[in-house]
DNA sequence: GCCGTTTTCGGCCCGACTGTTTTCAGTCG
């Protein structure tokens, strides 16, 4: 993905958010923010396209192109900088509260200055909302508790986000002469769902090389600290960043420290004690003489240790070192496992790109078999009639007979609040395969919801429940069923879980992975792609899938197709 | 501001929910 893309569409974004903060034309603000998404998933690098290519994209028109063109010559548009001198960034940043939209964010501003989330929050604190209109004890209720979610991820950043700052850094340091090895360690290699700091890791007999490009890098903005081991540094967009550098002979055992958890590190150097040696960031050591056991690779350092390497997406503690000195480690999916996706969109619905420009995407990443699910007709905004998806259908049929890659006709379902789907047993018939999801009454209560999940998982024409808690990070919190009653109803009835790749789902979270697959859950690893950019998405769902501990057994889209086929043939035979 | 045409102007994704109103605005999916 072309980063020149992210920042046009970010920029974008932010000027849709300004004119609808200062209340400008509402069709204005949603074309830009259109254009956006367009940007954002669109497959050619924005920097490098003339006026006449940009007007191709979809929803960008003459005067976008204009300004997407001044951006690249002047590096900003002045259109945005008007508004950004008279709205704070505080004001905007109160919109990303849930339950506060432009309107209420500029009465607040205005009427009562509040322009940071700190300082909405004294305000509540202080009752300065009561009288305002439009803001009553409940609003004032639901914006602490927005706030509350909000700072749970604050500081952290999603994995896509850091994975691309920290791809590009490895790159740079790699390319220093005198760099014999450099690598992510930390959280995000062992891909948890959200990111504090990126931990990069180099090799060198000369650190200062690497340090000097460290701190030049066009993306450091601010450096923290500046040692000889040790460099921090903050990015452009606020992200953390250290890199230590280590002689080469220690390598496996720094890389082994960096990368945590340190839960699971506690019970490592355990081990080390109970066998007279002494790990540590800079290498595995004999107590007695206190002499350098030489571990260049972390496979070293485990096998020393009488473990067999363990995959850093278990490394937090949760029965992985028992598992490893037992020898019984999962043999975890990788993501060449993955044959398939079976959950992706057009723009048909909501996605940006074509379905000749995702098979075409997905083809090139090499799946076997594909599924377009565009959204269902009970969601009013996307506009899908049966002709439409009948049409898409026969268009599919059509393109099948051109590819290496099989195709499958799908669609996401919206379960409704009584767990009933959008169409009757006979159109659903018509479909390969069906994902079902919940996308609305989200407040309902657990009972509620974990019968109407139960009822959808007990549909003969529901294979996969599409993400299924529903949560978006740092968005909204997941909604609260009784998951050992729906993964039961799961197992019983042949219908698997979905682990969502979208970096802001991730979604089954590890935790509700781990406890579905005791119910002996199938899980579908799917990518949710709204655009060809996000295929690429696969990875962070195949790093979730590992942290659940699943092996490719459990995953029906590493599965041959005929196989997935039996699954759903198996399910609707039942009935 | 974009788009499509019954083109150069008028429509633009639509419905539900929530909390606040006393008939509706704002937010969300």
């Amino acid at each position: 993905m072309a980063r020149a893309n992210e920042v046009v569409a970010a920029l974008l974004d932010e000027y849709a958010d300004l004119l609808s903060i200062t209340g400008g034309e509402a069709f204005k603000a949603r074309v830009y923010d259109k254009a956006a998404r367009a940007i954002g998933g669109h497959h050619a690098d924005v920097a490098t396209l003339d006026l006449a290519a940009l007007q191709k994209i979809p929803n960008v028109g003459k005067s976008i192109a204009e300004k997407i063109i001044e951006y690249f010559d002047s590096g900003q548009i002045q259109a945005i900088e008007k508004l950004r001198a008279k709205i704070p960034p505080g004001v905007r940043a109160l919109t990303a509260i849930p339950g506060l939209g432009p309107k209420k964010a500029m009465i607040l501003y205005e009427e009562l200055g509040i322009s940071s989330v700190d300082g909405l929050e004294e305000a509540i604190g202080e009752g300065r909302l009561a009288g305002l209109r439009g803001f009553g004890p409940k609003t004032a209720e639901n914006l602490l508790h927005g706030i509350e979610l909000l700072r749970g991820e604050t500081g952290r950043s999603l994995i896509d986000t850091a994975m691309a700052v920290a791809e590009e850094i490895v790159g740079a340091i790699s390319a220093v002469p005198g760099c014999q090895r450099c690598t992510y360690a930390g959280s995000l290699r062992r891909m948890r769902e959200t990111i504090g700091d990126v931990d990069i890791l180099a090799a060198a007999r000369d650190s200062k090389p690497l340090m000097d490009a460290f701190v030049r890098l066009p993306i450091v903005a601010e450096v923290i600290v500046r040692g000889e081991k040790k460099t921090s540094v903050r990015t452009t967009r606020g992200l953390q960043v250290d890199l230590r550098v280590v002689p080469l002979e220690a390598w496996g055992a720094a890389l082994q420290y960096f990368t945590g958890s340190k839960e699971h590190n506690v019970r490592i150097r355990e081990i080390a004690v109970r066998k007279g040696l002494k790990l540590s960031e800079y290498g595995l050591f004999r107590v007695g003489d206190g002499s350098l056991i030489v571990s260049e690779t972390e496979e070293d350092v485990y096998a020393q240790l009488g473990l067999a390497w363990i995959p850093p997406t278990l490394r937090e503690d949760r029965g992985e070192v028992d598992a490893a000195l037992a020898g019984e480690l999962p043999d975890l999916v990788t993501l060449p496992d993955i044959r398939g996706d079976l959950h992706t969109h057009t723009n048909l619905t909501d996605g940006v790109s074509t379905l000749e420009e995702m098979l075409a995407t997905a083809r090139a990443r090499g799946l076997r078999y594909y599924a377009v699910t565009d959204h269902a007709k009970n969601l009013p905004m996307q506009r899908m009639t049966d002709a439409k998806m009948l049409k898409q259908r026969e268009h599919l049929r059509a393109l099948a007979s051109e590819g290496r890659m099989e195709l499958l006709h799908g669609t996401e379902l919206n379960i409704d609040p009584d767990g009933d789907v959008d169409w009757d047993a006979d159109f659903l018939a018509g479909f390969d395969v069906c994902v079902a999801s919940v996308h609305s009454h989200f407040n309902q209560s657990p009972e509620e919801l974990t019968r109407r999940l139960v009822r959808a998982c007990e549909n003969p024409y529901v294979n996969i429940i599409g993400h299924p808690t529903t949560r978006q990070i740092g968005r909204r919190a997941p909604i609260d069923a009784d998951w050992d009653a729906v993964f039961a109803a799961a197992a019983r009835t042949g219908t698997a879980m979905e682990v969502n790749s979208y970096p802001d789902r991730l979604d089954l979270p590890d935790e509700l992975i781990l406890r579905a697959k005791r119910h002996r859950v199938k899980f579908a690893i799917d990518t949710d792609s709204h655009s060809t950019v996000h295929l690429g998405h696969l990875r962070f769902g195949v790093g979730l899938a590992q942290r659940g501990w699943l092996t490719k057994d459990d995953v029906i889209t590493a599965w041959p197709l005929p196989k997935l086929r039996t699954f759903v043939a198996r399910k609707r035979r039942a009935h």
